[in-house]
DNA sequence: ATCTGTCTGTCAATCGATTGCAAAGAGTGA
DNA sequence: TCACTCTTTGCAATCGATTGACAGACAGAT
C-alpha cells in the first residue's frame, strides 16, 4: 500500500479512503478512480490483519458446532453465513468454524482461541450445561449468541426451534393414528434439544392416555449405527409399542434398517417417526415421517441477532422459538 | 499487555518474551514465573491479530471443501486439523473452513479472502479445472496444497487417494464374482476423482472381457436422491447389467432404496458396490460393499505437507497416492 | 477585500505485539 | 583490579492499515 501511494504520488491515507466503502466520498472522484484502477492493476490486496488491529473489529465470527457431519447443523450454519454476507452495505464476515464433539475441554479451548483472535461475536450451536461458565465469561467480552441448543441458566440471545412443540406434534400424530402404546428412542441428555423433545412428547401422551413403557430408552449417540442397536430395546418393552418416536432421523434410519433385517413391516408392524427431516428421509424406500427442522428460520434469526449485537444494539427480548412442522410420509 | 507490564514494573518486551514459547529462555526464570502468574491472574489474552501483523504469520490455514455435508471430506479435514495441532512445539493453527459448492466464483472469492487474511497456507479439497488459475495465482503468494482432488495441470504438492486403483479393484471383484455385464453410475465430471474411478474400472473390464453398456450413466450430483433416480437408467441398459459400481456410497444408497421399492433383491438380482465406506454403509440392512477411502493417510499427509512448506522447506517430490482397500459386504 | 464553507488531501498517532540492538549488571579468570 | 563474557532487561522500530485534526485551494456571499 505504501508502494501504491508512492507510485501515485498521494498519501497512504488517501489510498485507504479511496478503496474503502464508506469513506470513499471524502476523496475526489478523479483521484478515487485513479487509485482504484492502479490498485486493481497492481494486484493490491488489503491486509485484513492490520485492518483488524486498527479498528477493534476483525470482521470474523466464531462458530461452534458439536458435529460437522450433522446435516441440520450444517444447514443452519450455511444459512447464517449466507445471511451475514448478504446485506449490501455490510463488509464480508468470515466465519471461523470448529467442532466441539460435545467435549467441554474442546469447547473451552476453542472459545479461548476465538477470543484471542478477536472475533466480533461467537455463535454456539454446541452449548451443553458444561459450557455455561465459559460462555458466560466469553459473553463479557464479545456478543455470544446461542442457536439450536438453548441454555436455561444463561439467558443469552438465542435462535431456537421449539423442540417441546415438535415432540408434542409427533405424539398427537401417533394418537390420531390410533396407537395405544408408543415409545421414544431418546438422544443423549447433554443437549437441551432432546430433553425438550422427550418432555413435549410425554406430556401429550399423558394427556391423551397413551401408554409409554416405564423404562426410558437412551441412545448414547444420536446416529444411525446406535439407532440400529436400539431396536432390541424397543422390542423388549412390554407391552410392545406399535410406534416409535426417534429423537432424530439418524436414529430412525438405524431403527428402520434393523427392522428390515428382521423382516418387520413399516408401518404395519411398527410405525416410526424421526426429527429434522434430513434429505435421506425422502430417499428411503419407506419414506420417513419426521418433524421438519426450521433451519432457515433459526439460521436467519441467529444471523440477525449477530449483526444487531455487533452493531452495538442492546440484547433484544428473548423471542419465541420457531415451531417446527410435521411431515407425514409412509413410515407412520 | 501494556497494563500488565506497568503493574509489574517491567518492559512490555519482557512480558512478551516471558509468555512466548521459544524466547522464554531469554528471561530470568524468576521474572518469567512472576509474569506468567500475573498474566494468568489478570486473565490476559494475547491479541493474535497484532501478533499476526508483526510476524508475517497468522497461524491460520485456509481450507476449501466442496461440500460440508460429505462425511469423507469432513473426515479428511478432521485428520488435518488434528495433525496440525498435535506436534508439541507447534503453536496452535486455526483452520478457516469454507465451502465452495463446486462454484468457481465462490472458490475465487474465498481464496481472495484467505489471502487478505494472510493465511499461512491454503489446502484445497475442492479443486476443479475451473479453479486452476486462481490456485496458481495463490500459489505464488502462499503454499497451496491439494488434497483428495488432484489437478493435472498444476503439479502442486498433493495428498491423494489412488482413485484409478479403487475403480480397478471394484472391477476385479465383479469379475471374480462372475459378472459378465456391469455398469457404472458416474459422479459429476468436474472432479478428477470420478474420472479416475471410471477409467480404472473400465480398463479392468476391458482387460477381463466384461461388458459395459455403451451409453455412460452420469449422475448430476453425487448424492442419494440423485442415485435413486438413476436406477431407471441402469434397468434400461441392455443387456441388463448384473452389477453396478456407483461412484460413491451416497449414490449407491440411493440406488439400493430404489431397488427396494421395486422389490429387487440385492445382490441376487443386482449387485451394488460403492466408494468411500461411509458409516451408513454398515448400517444398511444389506450392508454395502465399498472401497474404503484412506481418510487418515490422506489427511495426515496433507497436514505434513502444510507444516513442511510453512516451515520454509521446498516443495517435495510428488509422492505416490494412497491405494484404497475393498471392503466386501453383502451387497455383492 | 474579507469571511464562510466545501472539497481534497496530508500529517501523524494509533491499534498490540515482536525483535534487533544496546546497555546494565553479575560472574570469571588473569 | 581490569578486561571480558554471559545473562537479563530496556529501548525503539516495525508490521499495514485507519482516522481525527488540520491545512490549502477555491467559490460564493457580503
Amino acid at each position: 500500500m505504501k508502494e501504491l501511494a508512492e507510485r501515485l504520488g498521494v498519501d497512504r491515507s488517501t489510498v485507504s479512503r479511496a478503496l474503502s466503502e464508506d469513506k470513499a466520498h471524502l476523496v475526489g472522484s478523479e483521484t478515487r478512480e485513479k487509485v482504484r484502477k492502479m490498485a486493481m492493476a497492481s494486484g493490491y490486496r488489503p491486509d485484513l490483519t492490520a485492518a483488524a488491529l486498527r479498528r477493534g473489529r476483525s470482521q470474523t465470527v466464531g462458530v461452534l458446532v458439536p458435529d460437522l457431519e450433522n446435516e441440520t447443523f450444517i444447514g443452519v450454519i450455511r444459512t447464517i453465513i449466507g445471511a451475514l454476507n448478504s446485506g449490501a452495505g455490510t463488509p464480508a464476515t468470515t466465519p471461523l468454524i470448529a467442532e466441539t464433539q460435545d467435549r467441554p475441554a474442546d469447547a473451552r479451548r476453542l472459545i479461548e482461541t476465538y477470543l484471542s483472535r478477536r472475533v466480533d461475536a461467537i455463535i454456539s450451536l454446541a452449548s451443553t450445561e458444561a459450557d455455561e461458565e465459559v460462555l458466560a465469561e466469553a459473553a463479557r467480552e464479545v456478543p455470544v449468541i446461542l442457536a439450536v441448543r438453548s441454555l436455561a441458566a444463561l439467558s443469552l440471545p438465542s435462535a431456537l426451534c421449539d423442540d417441546r412443540a415438535g415432540g408434542a406434534i409427533v405424539a398427537r400424530h401417533f394418537a390420531a393414528c390410533g396407537h395405544k402404546t408408543v415409545c421414544q428412542v431418546r438422544g443423549p441428555l447433554l443437549a437441551t434439544t432432546f430433553k425438550n423433545r422427550a418432555q413435549g412428547f410425554s406430556a401429550v401422551c399423558a394427556e391423551k392416555g397413551i401408554h409409554e413403557p416405564a423404562a426410558a430408552i437412551h441412545a448414547e449417540h444420536a446416529n444411525s449405527a446406535t439407532g440400529k442397536q436400539m431396536l432390541d430395546a424397543v422390542m423388549r418393552a412390554s407391552p410392545r409399542p406399535t410406534a416409535v418416536f426417534a429423537h432424530n432421523d439418524a436414529l430412525a434410519i438405524g431403527l428402520i434398517e434393523a427392522m428390515r433385517e428382521r423382516g418387520l413391516r413399516i408401518p404395519e408392524d411398527i410405525a416410526v417417526a424421526g426429527f429434522n427431516d434430513i434429505k435421506m428421509a425422502q430417499v428411503l424406500a419407506t419414506p420417513l415421517t419426521t418433524v421438519a427442522y426450521p433451519i432457515e428460520a433459526v439460521g436467519r434469526h441467529a444471523a440477525q441477532l449477530v449483526r444487531s449485537l455487533i452493531a452495538g444494539n442492546p440484547a433484544p427480548e428473548q423471542s419465541a422459538p420457531f415451531v417446527p412442522e410435521l411431515v407425514i410420509r409412509r413410515s407412520t
